[in-house]
DNA sequence: AATGAATGAGAATTCATTCAT
DNA sequence: CATGAATGAATTCTCATTCAT
C-alpha cells in the first residue's frame, strides 16, 4: 500500500469492492471502515452520509469508464474500428478497475442514485448511442432500436465479465477476440 | 383452493414484486405483509425467515423458468429451431411472470442464496449449456467457451427485457424477431 | 401500576419526568425506555421520533394547564378574584402534574419546538394576557407592558415552585396565601 | 494581553453565547471552536473537558454577577435603597454581559454542575438572602420564607429579561422604574 | 502552543422476529 | 390459524476527545 494513498482513497476502494460484492444495502459502514482500515467516523469526514458515498463512487467510476471509452475515439475510422475501440475500452477498464464495472452494472438503476448519478450514466450510454446511430445511418448496424442494441451488447458483455471475474471463464486474448466478433455479429447489419 | 394457500400465494407474489423493484435488502417484511394484505407474523407461518423466503422464491421461479424452457423442447429439430424455442420461452416467461426474470437476474449471485438455490440456477444454465454444446458439436455454434456464449445471450436478453419493462423500449413482434436474429448471430457459427 | 395504564402513558410519564429533570438533549431514548419499562423500539411505535415525542408532550401538558386555568374562570367576578382563580389553578396544576410545569418552563423557548407547540404556548399566555389587559382597563393592574407583568408573575411563580419541588421550601396553605398576596401586589395598581 | 489569554477569552465568550442560546447539551465543541476562531483541540489546552468548561464558565459569570451586586453595596442605607442597588446591579450586569444571566438562569440546576459551581451559586443567593433577612428583621420585608421571596423576585426578573433579550419587550428607563417598583411591592411589608 | 484529522463510544432509529391474544 | 404490538440487535450517524504534525 503506497504511502501516497490517502484515507479517502482507501475508503473509496473498500466501498467499491464491498458494494460490488454484496450490494449497497448489504454493506454496512463498519464493514467499509474495517476493510479500509479507518475508524467508522472517518468515513463521515469525507462523505456526508452513505448515500453521498455511493453516489460519489458511482459518478467517479462512470466518469472513469466514460473517459476510457472516449479517449482516442477513432471518430474518423470505420464503424468496425469504432466498435473495436469501444470493446477494447471495456476490456481495459474491466482489467484496470476490477470491481467498477460490476458495481456500475448492479447499481445503475438503484433507488438511491441522485439526479447527477443518473445523468452521468446517461452520458455513458450516449457514447454507445452515438456509435449505434452513426452505424445505422451507414447501414452497417442492424435496424433495431438503439436502446435494444445497447442492451444486448452491454448486457452481454457485463454478464460475460462477471463470469470471468468469478473465475468461471478464463480470460485470454483468443477469448476476447472471439467475444468481440460475437458481439459485433449481434449488432452489425447482415 | 384453500384459504391458506391463497395467503401463501399473495405473500410470494408481493415478495417477488418488491424484491424485483427494490432488492432483497431494501425490502422489509412489513412492506411485503402490507402489500400481501396479511399480518407480518403470518409470513412466518409460511416461511421460517426472510432468507428462507427469498430462497424459496428464487427456487420457485427458477424452476418455473426451467419448466418453460424444457416444455416441448424440440430435441430432434435443428439447432436454429432449438434456439427459437429457447428464445420464445424466455419471451413467454417474461410476459407471464412480469417480475420473475428480473428478480432472477438481480439476485442470482446474491450472498444469501443457499446451496439449493445455486444448484437450481445451475440447472437452468445447464439447459443453455446443453444446447450450446450440441450446436458446437454440429459446427453450428461458434467455437467459444459455452459459458461465454451463455453469458452473452443471457446477459443481453435480460438487459433488454429490463429496458422493456422500464418502458424505455416498446415490445413488438417485429422487435422480438429482430432481437432473436441478433442473438442468434451472436452465437451461430460463421 | 394500574392495568389500564397503557404503554403510551408510561412513555409519556417517563419522558416528562426525565425531560424535566435533565432536559431534552440530555435525555436518551434508552433512558426513557428503561424508566417506562418498555423496549426502546416501542417508543417509536407511538412517536415518530424524539422531537415528535417532546412536542406531543409539550402540547399535551400546555393544553392540560390551559384547561386548568380556563375551567370555571370567573369572568364576571372582580379582577382580584380572577387573579385568585389563576393562582389557584397554577397551584393545583403543579400539585397534580408534578413535573409538567417545570418541563414547560424549561422547554418553552427550545429550538426543537414546532409551530403547533409554540402556538399552544401562546394560547396559554393569552389567558394571562387577557386577564392583565382587562385589569389594566379597570385601573386595577399596573400600567406596565402586559408581557412584562406576565413575565414577572409567571417567572416568579415558576421559580418558586421549582424550589418547592426541590424541597428547599415547604409548601403550606399559609405560604401559598402569602405568595399569592405577594404576586398580586407585584401587579396590582397602587 | 498575551495571545493565549485572548484565545481563552474568545473560547469563554463563544461558549457562553452558545450555551445560552442552545443549551449545554445542544452545543458541540466544534461549534464553540468555530465561533471562537480556534481549533477544536485548542479548547482542550485551556479546559480539561466540556464539563470543566461549563463549570468554569458558570463559576466565572456567577462570580462576576456576585461582584456586581456586592460592589458599593449600601449596607448602611435603607432597605429600599439596598433593593434599588440590587435591582440596578441586575440591570447593569444584564447589559454588560448580554448572555451571562440567561446562561446562569438556564443552567443553575443542571446535572453537570459540580460542587464548586453549586456553592458559587449559593453564595450569589446568599446576598439576596442577607438582604431579605435584614429587611424582615426591620419589618420592611414581608414575613414569608426568604427563599420564597428570592424565588419570586429572581425568577420574575430573569423571565422579564429573557423576554427583553428576545425582543418581545422594549427596554426603557420608564419600564425599569416600573418593574423595580413592581418587584419591590412583591417583597415589601404592607 | 495550536491545530484539525482521526477515532470509537454512544446516540437515534429501523426492522426481523416473537408471542400473547 | 392469523395477527400486530413489542422487542432488542444492528444500523447509521454524531461528537467529545486525542495526538501527530
Amino acid at each position: 500500500m503506497p504511502v501516497s494513498t490517502s484515507k479517502r482513497d482507501h475508503i473509496i476502494h473498500s466501498a467499491l469492492t464491498l458494494f460490488a460484492e454484496r450490494g449497497f444495502d448489504a454493506t454496512t459502514i463498519p464493514m467499509i471502515a474495517k476493510d479500509a482500515n479507518v475508524g467508522a467516523g472517518t468515513i463521515y469526514r469525507y462523505f456526508e452520509n452513505k448515500e453521498v458515498l455511493v453516489n460519489t463512487l458511482f459518478q467517479h467510476y462512470v466518469a472513469l469508464f466514460t473517459d476510457t471509452l472516449e479517449k482516442d475515439y477513432p471518430q474518423e475510422r470505420s464503424i468496425r474500428e469504432q466498435f473495436h475501440h469501444l470493446f477494447q475500452g471495456m476490456v481495459r477498464f474491466t482489467n484496470e478497475q476490477e470491481h467498477a464495472l460490476y458495481f456500475i452494472k448492479t447499481h445503475n438503476a438503484a433507488y438511491f442514485l441522485d439526479e447527477t448519478s443518473r445523468e452521468s450514466f446517461e452520458r455513458l450510454l450516449m457514447i454507445l448511442h452515438n456509435f449505434i446511430d452513426e452505424g445505422k445511418k451507414k447501414k452497417q448496424i442492424r435496424d433495431l432500436p438503439s436502446k435494444a442494441l445497447i442492451a444486448i451488447i452491454f448486457g452481454g458483455f457485463l454478464e460475460l465479465f462477471q463470469r470471468i471475474r468469478a473465475g468461471e471463464i478464463e480470460e485470454s486474448g483468443e477469448l476476447l477476440t472471439g467475444v468481440e466478433e460475437s458481439c459485433w455479429d449481434a449488432v452489425r447489419h447482415h
